[in-house]
DNA sequence: TGTGATCGGGATGTATACATGATGATCCAA
DNA sequence: TTGGATCATCATGTATACATCCCGATCACA
């Protein structure tokens, strides 16, 4: 409406805002999302916060309520192991897919292409933790189109649009990041193999390597988790986490 | 509004009336939905059928466009195929998780008692396939829950919840009856041998059942797209198949 | 003829008033 | 005191008018 909209109705405005509070543990939950109030508060008329409110609730951050309304949906500490199991599922299906059914080249060639980049990466001096995360992303999304399954790869990105079971969580741990480089050569080394077994096609090595794959982010939530609650701050990814 | 209403509000008629003309196959695959045409049509306003769209959309039957709009999800054969491959993937990690994880004996206990009552159907004389439907979805929904995981009864839930891909799909088949049934007894074994891999902890062995398990789901839909056309005509579950 | 600007129609986006319905407090009566 | 009815309150449900924006058609110009 005001003449500085970048492009955005107020209702994608409302989708950012709300997620970002919801994500950051602002919202914790539980807690009920009034359309009236939300409206009030972010300057905007109840159209577009229902609008937003049905759109979190299509990103499974909300839950409807039988009444009507919605609330901030609840993460414990056994949903974010199982949603990162069910990642590892998915990912192993989608490498055992590829390998039955037979990847096109161009694909493999361009998994060889950010593999190469990644191990780059262990040669410089300063290890560029961004730069991993984002060739680490695309890796991963790479993996779900060899699968050749619009499906698959519909329910990957579902799945790992939750922070805590995206591939690249748990890379933004500022306070542990020496001891985690060094994982990160064995997470690379399981790339190489899952994209070696593709080629090969060999459809069970693929599905068990990429299960194992995802084991790693497992085990690094059950290390923070079994840890000072202090340890925990400095991860964003957890924030989400119910009390 | 009118005097007739039976506690439902005008959105939720309008998700259920747009719901079944999709799954009938009256709105193709691709059709886009145009609020304004809807609303007339149904009688209502644009706000309920906003919601009703809204909906839909969370139960993955419509897409959203780019522009703002609501388009009808096409289903080619291979997503139908692929979404019964990832229930069995799906139900497979359910049983697994049963397995390595120690199923409640009651969940145990109310599994067998289903299993029998199928047992049941098997000894009179004109079997009772609407019976057996019923339990075999109760079946299928125990063995979801029996993983014990909030994370992963909730995708089973969504991904059976499009018709072709519920555990009871083709069950409705009238022109095959006689040949369905003699499959429905090697069904059933699986069943039993999927409960005794969980009773006994064998995940891998309750996993690979459960795939196994949906694998004849795939083969009914790959036998009756093998034929002719006129054997799709009296199978409900295929009518949202895109030409 | 190709290219781009302009304009119009139709679609979604938004605000708002009012309707409806659930919920809980209050008060009366047994 | 307890049970239940009633009513106020507040939430969502709905209709509708208006705003905005996208897109395609048309036309002018190079």
């Amino acid at each position: 409406m005001t003449a500085l909209d970048r492009g955005e109705t107020h209702a994608q405005r409302a989708v950012i805002t709300l997620r970002q509070r919801i994500l950051n543990g602002d919202l914790p939950g539980g807690t009920r999302l009034f359309e009236v109030a939300l409206a009030e508060e972010l300057g905007i008329s109840r159209t577009p916060v229902r609008a937003a409110l049905a759109r979190l609730a299509e990103e499974a951050l909300l839950d409807r309520t039988s009444g009507g309304g919605f609330v901030v949906r609840s993460f414990a500490v056994a949903d974010v192991v199982d949603t990162i199991e069910l990642r590892g599922v998915l990912e192993g299906t989608a490498a055992r897919l590829a390998a039955e059914r037979g990847a096109p080249v161009g694909l493999l060639t361009e998994a060889d292409m950010i593999l190469c980049q990644i191990d780059g990466l262990f040669l410089a001096e300063q290890f560029d933790m961004d730069g991993y995360s984002q060739l680490n992303t695309q890796f991963h999304n790479l993996l779900a189109r060899l699968s050749q399954s619009a499906v698959l790869i519909r329910e990957i990105e579902r799945t790992t649009a939750l922070p805590f079971a995206s591939p690249s969580a748990f890379l933004d741990d500022q306070s542990r990041q020496a001891e985690l480089i060094k994982t990160l050569a064995a997470a690379q080394a399981q790339h190489r193999a899952i994209i070696e077994a593709i080629t090969n096609r060999e459809g069970f090595r693929a599905e068990s390597l990429a299960r194992e794959h995802a084991r790693a982010a497992r085990r690094n939530v059950e290390f923070l988790l079994s840890h000072e609650p202090a340890l925990r701050e400095g991860v964003p990814s957890l924030a989400i986490l119910s009390a």
